[in-house]
RNA sequence: GUCUCCAUAGCUCAGCUGGAUAGAGCACACGCCUUCUAAGCGUGCGGUCGUAGGUUCGAAUCCUACUGGGGACGCCA
């Protein structure tokens, strides 16, 4: 619409712009009765030396096209009304046609490898892992839609001193029987032990250094502690991602890259970018801290199995960009990850993006394990379906599959609330909030689409090329024009790498719709029964589609 | 100490490539179901956009300083 729009200005205009600074010039007006599209002429009072207001006087009764309904200048801007029904009819139009596919792009045959929600194993799946899992995949399903072939990677934190620290506590401690009936929290008991013990007993974290490097040297015995530890962790957060309805084309780890880092260092060494301090390896960088590549004992390090991955990657996957899905604390390591690979002198570094977001906080703080401030996610996904289990009791009690949907709310309920603020911000725990299904909510979406899915049943609508679309309600616009910036949205999303501009752009297409259903009756038969009905379906269609880029479900009913 | 992110209504946030009267939700008060699901809709209440300067015809938005808060800063990940 704004470039057919920008082209009808071109003419207007009569001076040498190009057709894309008169498109981005476009705003939407701040309010709705001012017009559909508005062109400031600030810019170009600058540069022609007359005041906005005579410039746009000049340009507005230039224009002169069928699309066009109204011209309106007020105050230096030129506030365009199109003609409703033209782009009504396109809109919905293309909808009834395409269906769930409208604004999806064409494959661009290039991949993007995505790492997201790696959680560290032997330890308990937090609130704070919610974020990149939710992230990472909503920003894949996002890509999907905007043409790339995604690969979904579970960067595992499976390998580490932290397993050194793990596999003497252990042997110290543990208790097979224990650890057997209840893994991740039998292994977080003796991984705080641990770490009391060892304010005291110092010799404690060289043991556990010693027995991660017997593990990196593959060493019999730890390793099978290791891949014991490893299997029943993955196997309590498999059940987490089933019930999230995430998958993952690969579960390469950090141990998946040990045989991969040798590679790696030998090459640093070639281009002579290894400096020795204090017993490390180190790759100087400007402007920031060295990276680490071995420690005193030779043993590697979290850089260094990133910078392995990235190899890996680079040459498994042919990916035209990689998103790293991390939490902002790790803004620093990843510059220097990154920075470490262009220096090696590989190009495809500047395809290497950290997409970091705000930590989940509690009571203000950062949450810790081993202080105890952690939530799990578990349990808050279970209270989630029950407050569903209860709103569905309370307020359609006579629902099928009761349990399938308080599922699909519930869970819907915790997605969304973590993937509708700015990926940036910080979000402060509140269970309180997640639990509320009113307002910017994701039942509240749901709720919208089940209504329309209701309306649509009661009828019967044969979706074809044959669909008249008469002129609507004047307050149907709104929606129409929400419904037409759609494909917009996937590609802005996908940009800034932003699930929130989905959630937002939803919540608000569903408030509009809302605001509709209470003032106008649908199922009236008159002319614009049928429009009406198209109007629907394109809505229902787009928000099912766009919470399901976010990950999150919409039933029928609720 | 250095770097970095943040500060908008009681709370949670949107708006930020500068533009027209600062927007939602929650909470609170009131109103709307003999009509398509009231998980909804409406009305009201509520803001010196952290402070002080600067750039500009115009600043919540850009720049600088300050204040307050989060985070990161070599052998953890």
């Amino acid at each position: 619409m704004n470039r057919k729009i920008a082209e009808i200005l071109l003419q207007a205009v009569e001076h040498d712009f190009t057709l894309i600074e008169i498109e981005t010039l476009l705003e939407k007006p701040k309010y709705e009765q001012l017009g559909d599209v508005a062109f400031p002429c600030f810019t170009l009072a600058k540069k022609f030396k007359k005041s906005p207001n005579v410039i746009a006087e000049g340009i507005g009764s230039n224009i002169n096209d069928p699309f066009i309904q109204k011209v309106q200048v007020v105050g230096g801007y030129i506030n365009l009304f199109v003609n409703k029904l033209e782009i009504t009819k396109e809109v919905l139009g293309e909808i009834t046609l395409v269906k769930e596919t409208y604004g999806q792009k064409q494959g661009n045959n290039e991949n993007i490898v995505i790492d997201f929600s790696s959680p560290n194993i032997a330890k308990p799946f937090s609130m704070g892992h919610l974020r990149s899992t939710v992230i990472g995949n909503a920003l894949a399903n996002i890509a999907e839609k905007n043409g790339y072939e995604v690969i979904r990677v579970n960067h595992l934190g499976d390998w580490g001193t932290q397993f050194g620290k793990l596999i003497v506590a252990y042997r110290l401690w543990g208790k097979k029987e224990q650890v057997e009936a209840a893994p991740i929290e039998e292994l977080l008991k003796l991984y705080v032990k641990f770490h009391d013990e060892a304010e005291i007993h110092e010799e404690l974290n060289d043991q556990a250094r010693a027995a991660f490097k017997a593990l990196e040297e593959n060493e019999q015995s730890a390793l099978e502690l290791w891949n014991w530890f490893k299997h029943a962790s993955l196997q309590e957060f498999m059940q987490i991602y089933d019930q999230l309805n995430i998958r993952f084309d690969a579960y390469e780890g950090e141990a998946f890259y040990n045989d991969k880092m040798q590679a790696i260092v030998d090459e640093l060494k070639d281009k002579q970018l290894l400096t020795q301090s204090d017993g490390a390896n180190v790759v100087l960088l400007e402007d920031m801290p060295p990276c680490l590549i071995t420690k005193q004992d030779g043993a590697t390090l979290y850089a260094t199995r990133d910078l392995a991955a990235a190899f890996y990657r680079q040459a498994n996957y042919k990916p035209s960009k990689i998103f790293y899905v991390v939490g902002n604390e790790q803004t620093l390591h990843f510059k220097q990850v990154f920075n470490v690979i262009e220096k090696m002198g590989y190009s495809w570094s500047k395809n290497l993006q950290h997409v970091p977001f705000g930590m989940m906080l509690k009571d203000g703080k950062k949450m810790s394990t081993r202080k105890g401030r952690v939530i799990l996610l578990k349990d808050v996904l279970k209270e989630a379906v029950e407050t569903a289990s209860k709103n569905i009791e309370e307020k359609n009690p006579s629902l099928r599959n009761k349990q399938e949907i308080a599922e699909q709310v519930g869970i819907g309920a915790v997605i969304f609330n973590d993937l509708k603020n700015y990926r940036l911000n910080d979000i402060e725990f509140s269970l309180q909030q997640m639990l509320n299904f009113e307002g910017e909510t994701g039942p509240y979406v749901q709720y919208t689409h089940a209504r329309i899915c209701s309306i649509l049943k009661k009828v019967q609508l044969t979706l074809n090329e044959e669909v008249t679309v008469k002129e609507l309600e004047e307050s149907a616009w709104g929606i129409v024009l929400l419904l037409q910036q759609y494909p917009q949205v996937i590609s802005d999303s996908l940009e800034q790498a932003d699930p929130s501009i989905v959630a937002k752009y939803v919540l608000q297409l569903a408030r509009v719709f809302n605001k509709y259903y209470a003032h106008t009756k649908i199922l009236v038969e008159d002319e614009k029964l049928e429009s009406r009905l198209v109007l629907c379906f394109a809505v229902a269609t787009v928000l099912k589609d766009g919470m399901r880029l976010l990950g999150v479900q919409s039933p029928e009913n609720m």
